[in-house]
DNA sequence: TGTAGGTCTGTTTTT
DNA sequence: CAGACCTACA
């Protein structure tokens, strides 16, 4: 049982408040979920609402089970039937249960960002526009762009005029529309945009939808955009229980298209608001928490609150200026390290967070070499591998065949003789018949012109395995797992890559093992339900957020890696903030925008205000001196963030770029602390260094602060040592940037001018400069 | 027609 | 550094 008892006046005002708009203000860590679950469970409990007319939407499936599961703890399993998930899984769901009255197939498909892509270069490709005018990811976006803006075809073409350019675009927007009717498909968008598109064309479908939804609920509101702005109005104006949670400190997706007047203006649309503000924060140190305050008290563009907490200050805040990318991985790793041997926490409470998945890379290979376990949240996602990818496209087709998108994806994968003339004339005479692709394989391939027979037969053989495949996918006639492994069989996908025998391809059946295996999981899942078919699957799988890989359970006693972004919403005791440097985070490009445009930094720093309020207890900075972009080393400068932490919160640390490696394991890195009175040698000491010899500024902050240095870098006698200048008879002197290997193996990378080299020092003429 | 190698290019962030 | 793309061959 619950009671609001449990909560303080503000939260305890939010949840009674059940009727009419309510729009809740909340600051990081103050205690939102609790309260949108006891204000769900005093819905059914007090006020008799029944769960089916809740709808709550939540950022992640993962954050949807959650909410789920808690106020099945808090008012037992009716809650089972209240609508949670995603816009876009709700979305999903809703345009298949009324695909009739909506025109729409039942069984569409789902385009994602690489789909999408692929789509829109063939139709590039099919209007002779060339990737140096039209960058098919640019175009894409420009659609996207519009979609999201609610602006359709005619609009777009209307709004291009005269200008040549945009009117290409415009024809190929139209083309792309086109494209995805044709192949029954939908993109992210249009799992948004539809249902308001449709709801306007269908009154009664809106009216049904709109007595189911009596109350409705949508968190991270700051985070919605327009056309989830327009469903949610559709769906609330006229009962308007409507409340909505949001945080515009917290808003990083307008990149995007989410739109912060969405909650900045919801007084206005609802004019009868009630507001409520969660202030008082239950997460963070007072350190921590005034770090937060400060950095985001840079922002104009806000709302404006301040969190407080009752809790104690806490550990000074540990910054790290480090002397490279290396040296930076190796000391939050060591940092984190310490901490859970000296305090006993376990290492699945810490997080280390960077501003680009590109940052892992650095820190899993320190991870791996001193045998920490982690788990990388993001990145290359499981359903994004290009094995498990193909696999998907099979069976795609084989719930929608006229996917065409999915079909050159895999026609000639593995190759089956079917090359690219074949497939353009293919393509040609379907286009011109208006057909779809796999009929025409399928039906007619005889009837195009200009293909030899070879070409022929192998068209055939494709056709037929179709054919067989699709026999097999019919309702009943075998369980899902075996269906995937037939597919795996028939295509011939397993035998091309066992017959490679690399590595590599062993990952990647390794991989298709495991896909194998969550299909099956989820068929023993759904065992009982009749909805839960090859589509649902699919339907799962590509609404997956990447978040949703967070797995309590498996994750144990590992690190958990990800960028900021997929740290909305969780919190840890322990969290390491990676890369802070400008032009990195902040990025580039929003550096550069904010020459025109001053507001263009501002969503970095909520980012990096998101990223600082995710800590409990302790908050780890670092920046590089030096850092490897694009395989070339740059000198970074720290990021103008960094200056925004208060000094008296924070605890310098000034670390020197590693040694070379030679296996050793960091624990074995002996570090020499200094006192603040004894800086100058240490400065001294360094200048053999590149910190120094780069000019590092002066640390800021007055207090505590303390060099570190590493064993074979500190001696200063190693003329192969990182940092040292030689001289090579082609490129002349040039400075060591990185070492690896020993004895005769040794390599170093020497950078020469703009240019590096990697050399083996036993076969160069090297000497010392 | 297919493949192997080379060159180029770009990195935010993600449903 | 890595993936996408292109060109030169077999």
């Amino acid at each position: 049982m619950y009671s609001l008892a449990d909560l303080n006046p503000e939260q305890r005002s939010a949840a009674e408040t059940t009727s009419g708009p309510l729009l809740i203000l909340a600051g990081a860590g103050s205690g939102k979920t609790r309260v949108l679950t006891y204000r769900i469970a005093h819905l059914i409990d007090a006020h008799d609402v029944a769960p089916w007319n809740i709808l709550a939407v939540t950022f992640t499936n993962k954050a949807a089970g959650e909410m789920r599961q808690r106020v099945i703890d808090l008012v037992g399993p009716v809650a089972e039937r209240i609508w949670i998930g995603t816009f876009h899984s709700v979305c999903a769901r809703l345009l298949r249960y009324e695909a009739e009255p909506f025109g729409l197939h039942r069984d569409f498909t789902i385009y994602d960002e690489e789909d999408r892509r692929a789509l829109v270069r063939r139709i590039l490709d099919a209007r002779d526009l060339s990737d140096q005018d039209f960058p098919p990811r640019q175009v894409a976006g420009q659609i996207s762009g519009a979609k999201n803006a609610m602006i359709d075809v005619e609009t777009f073409a209307r709004q291009a005029g005269a200008d040549p350019h945009r009117r290409q675009i415009a024809d190929v927007y139209s083309d792309y529309e086109q494209g995805l009717r044709a192949n029954k498909a939908l993109d992210f968008d249009d799992l948004i945009v539809e249902p308001v598109r449709a709801f306007r064309r269908c009154p009664e479908v809106l009216e049904k939808y709109r007595q189911r939804f009596k109350y409705i609920l949508i968190d991270e509101y700051q985070d919605t955009n327009r056309p989830q702005y327009l469903l949610t109005r559709l769906l609330a104006e006229e009962h308007r229980n409507i409340c909505v949670v949001g945080d515009d400190d917290q808003s990083i997706y307008q990149f995007r298209g989410a739109d912060l007047r969405n909650i900045l203006d919801f007084e206005k649309d609802y004019s009868e608001t009630k507001v409520v503000r969660l202030e008082q924060n239950y997460r963070s140190t007072a350190r921590i928490l005034n770090a937060a305050n400060a950095v985001i008290g840079h922002n104009l563009d806000r709302k404006g609150k301040k969190l407080w907490t009752a809790g104690s200050d806490g550990d000074l805040i540990d910054y790290a200026e480090c002397g490279d990318d290396r040296s930076e991985a190796r000391r939050v790793v060591a940092k984190i390290e310490d901490l859970c041997r000296v305090q006993g926490y376990s290492r699945s409470e810490a997080a280390i967070l960077y501003r680009t998945n590109a940052q892992s890379r650095q820190l899993e290979e320190e991870l791996r070499r001193s045998g920490v376990p982690y788990t990388i949240i993001g990145g290359v996602r499981f359903y994004e591998r290009r094995e498990i990818k193909d696999v998907l496209a099979y069976l795609r087709l084989l719930v929608n065949p006229d996917d065409d998108v999915s079909l050159l994806r895999v026609l000639n994968v593995p190759k089956r003789g079917i090359g690219n003339t074949t497939i353009e004339r293919l393509v040609g005479y379907a286009h011109q018949q208006r057909r779809q692709l796999l009929d025409v394989i399928v039906h007619e391939c005889d009837k195009v012109e200009g293909l030899g027979a070879r070409a022929l037969k192998c068209l055939t053989e494709f056709a037929q395995m179709m054919e067989a495949l699709l026999a097999a996918a019919a309702p009943g006639v075998m369980p899902l797992p075996e269906l995937v492994e037939e597919v795996l069989e028939k295509t011939g996908y397993l035998e091309a890559l066992r017959s490679e025998s690399t590595p590599e391809a062993e990952a990647r059946e390794e991989n298709l093992g495991e896909l194998v295996s969550s299909i099956a999981e989820y068929a023993s899942d759904h065992s009982d339900d009749e909805d839960a078919g090859l589509s649902a699957f699919l339907e799962e799988v590509s609404l997956m957020t990447s978040e949703d890989e967070v797995d309590e359970e498996g994750r144990g006693q590992t690190l958990t890696l990800m960028t900021l972004h997929s740290a909305k919403g969780l919190e840890f005791p322990i969290i390491a903030i990676c890369g802070l440097e400008e032009e990195l985070f902040p990025t580039l490009r929003s550096v550069e925008e904010s020459r025109t445009n001053p507001g263009a930094i501002e969503e970095e720093r909520r980012l990096f205000y998101v990223g600082i309020t995710r800590a409990q207890k302790h908050l780890i900075l670092t920046s590089a001196r030096w850092r490897y972009v694009f395989g070339q080393s740059r000198e970074m400068e720290p990021s103008r963030f960094v200056a925004e932490v208060p000094t008296e919160l924070v605890e310098v640390t000034e670390v020197a770029p590693q040694a070379p490696s030679r296996g050793t394991p960091p624990g074995a890195t002996r570090r020499q602390r200094r006192a603040s009175g004894d800086q100058k040698q240490s400065s001294s000491r360094a200048r053999h260094l590149p910190v120094a010899e780069f000019s590092t500024p002066a640390p800021k902050a007055p207090t505590g602060v303390h060099y570190e240095m590493d064993e074979d870098a500190s001696d200063g006698t190693d003329p192969l040592a990182v940092g040292r200048w030689v001289k090579h008879p082609n490129f002349g002197r040039g400075m060591i940037t990185e070492r690896e290997g020993m004895g005769e193996d040794t390599k170093i990378t020497v950078r020469f001018g703009s240019m590096s080299k990697r050399i083996l020092v036993a076969y160069a003429q090297l000497e010392p400069a």
